[in-house]
DNA sequence: CATAAGCAAGAGCAGTGCTCTCGTTCTTGG
DNA sequence: CCAAGAACGAGAGCACTGCTCTTGCTTATG
């Protein structure tokens, strides 16, 4: 891996990252099922089928894509996360969860992209590596930055059954050393619901319905920290 | 609209009927993205240009069967509530959500259909009439119930800001006359978090982390019922 | 019975993802 | 330094898509 790399190799990075732009801008015009591979060729200037040096497939397009997408949240949620360290854990959690909320309501297409149906090249790696996990994992930060200020209860309705717990547990020592495996497996249920509110709002279930969203989501978020176990100024923690 | 139909209506009926099935073969098969007109057409023996005499595009038929996916989980979530109508309270909404859980992970395809990523063609009409809410409504009949069996206190968290409230209550007569805004508003909230429960598994966004997934459902569905403001047999209603 | 409406079929258009071939350019080992 | 080989862009082409238009035929209705 030589730090000096071929003219070739830099061209390449380049054609590669305009591709990719040009991609992502269809993509937020128009969503992901009207890109077209021709059309992001056309509009670099180039021919369909030297797109293809570049990408194998439409769905490896997409697939690039996604890793940006989970990534672009992923630096949201973190970026909330770090802009308050020292916030009430109620505080740091709504934060997380509005970060994630602005990023989805900035970007609806890559939002449906890595939450929405999923697409049909793309088959989730099946590990818990990689950017899939930074928004469950800055939700577990928050517990933990609670547990340590002791301000961590048990999560409500009591400890999940025991291969629920036995799953969480599995990446406690990975990813959440300081937490108990059910607080943890309460922050999973948590996030799947916090996607929940998400989508149903991004997706416009809610035309129609709910009108103040952002304070419907907020109380709903809250209620989503409270079942987690975290506690509020006055409250005891255990 | 006479009772006796012509035989060119009859026929066109079941040729509707005929498209409508197997576009929904296709569907479950390979997913929307996959589904073809012309395919759909050829698999019918005809031409594919004889199929827009009765949708005028394909984005029609996929409307045609997203009200009908809506309808087949209204159907599964009713019979859920039908089934045993003097059930627990906690009882009677897990076997709701255990509905939905279950005709979703059967039938994958359709529920992307609804509430996956948004067909470009398909706006969702803007009204709570339809069949979009009978999701929704299920689980307000479950609240409905346990406030008459007085097995209901308020939702956890309190009330919701009063926008939220406003929304909530213009909801409350047409369709949950007998329950407070505030626990509407928090079915509602429930509703979109077992979305995302549902979403998050039928997507695949759990696999590696998640193995226990009926438990993990079953356990997190029951402290949705609990913030609503469901209570079990030996807890007080108030 | 004649007129009009409904219908299936076929050809055709513009667009798509993708493959293959053919020169050209750049990189690199001898 | 130069020749072999890899990477590359362009173009033609294939099979497919949604959709339109025209042409005849069948059915319903005045």
């Amino acid at each position: 891996m030589t730090a000096i790399r071929t003219a070739r190799e830099r061209a390449r990075d380049e054609v590669t990252r305009a591709i990719k732009d040009e991609a992502r801008r269809q993509l937020a015009a128009d969503g992901a099922s009207k890109l077209s591979l021709r059309a992001v060729a056309r509009e670099l200037g180039m021919v369909s089928s030297a797109l293809y040096r570049y990408f194998p497939s439409r769905d490896e397009l997409l697939t690039a894509l996604i890793v940006d997408a989970y990534n672009a949240l992923g630096d949201a949620v973190d970026g909330a996360l770090h802009a308050a360290p020292d916030a009430e854990p109620l505080d740091g959690w709504t934060a997380v969860c509005r970060a994630a909320r602005a990023w989805a309501l900035a970007h609806p297409h890559e939002y449906a992209l890595i939450h929405g149906t999923p697409v049909p090249g793309y088959a989730a790696p099946d590990d818990t590596s990689g950017p899939g996990v930074r928004l469950p994992l800055a939700l577990a930060a928050v517990a933990t930055r609670a547990r340590g200020a002791g301000r961590l209860a048990p999560p409500d309705g009591g400890p999940p059954p025991a291969p629920v717990l036995a799953d969480a547990a599995i990446h406690v020592p990975e990813h959440a050393p300081e937490l108990e495996p059910e607080t943890l497996a309460a922050v999973l249920a948590a996030w799947a619901q916090l996607l929940g509110l998400l989508s149903t709002e991004i997706f416009g279930q809610f035309n129609g319905v709910i009108t103040a969203r952002e304070l419907f989501f907020d109380h709903a978020v809250a209620g989503l920290g409270r079942s987690v176990g975290l506690r509020a100024a006055g409250e005891a923690a255990g």
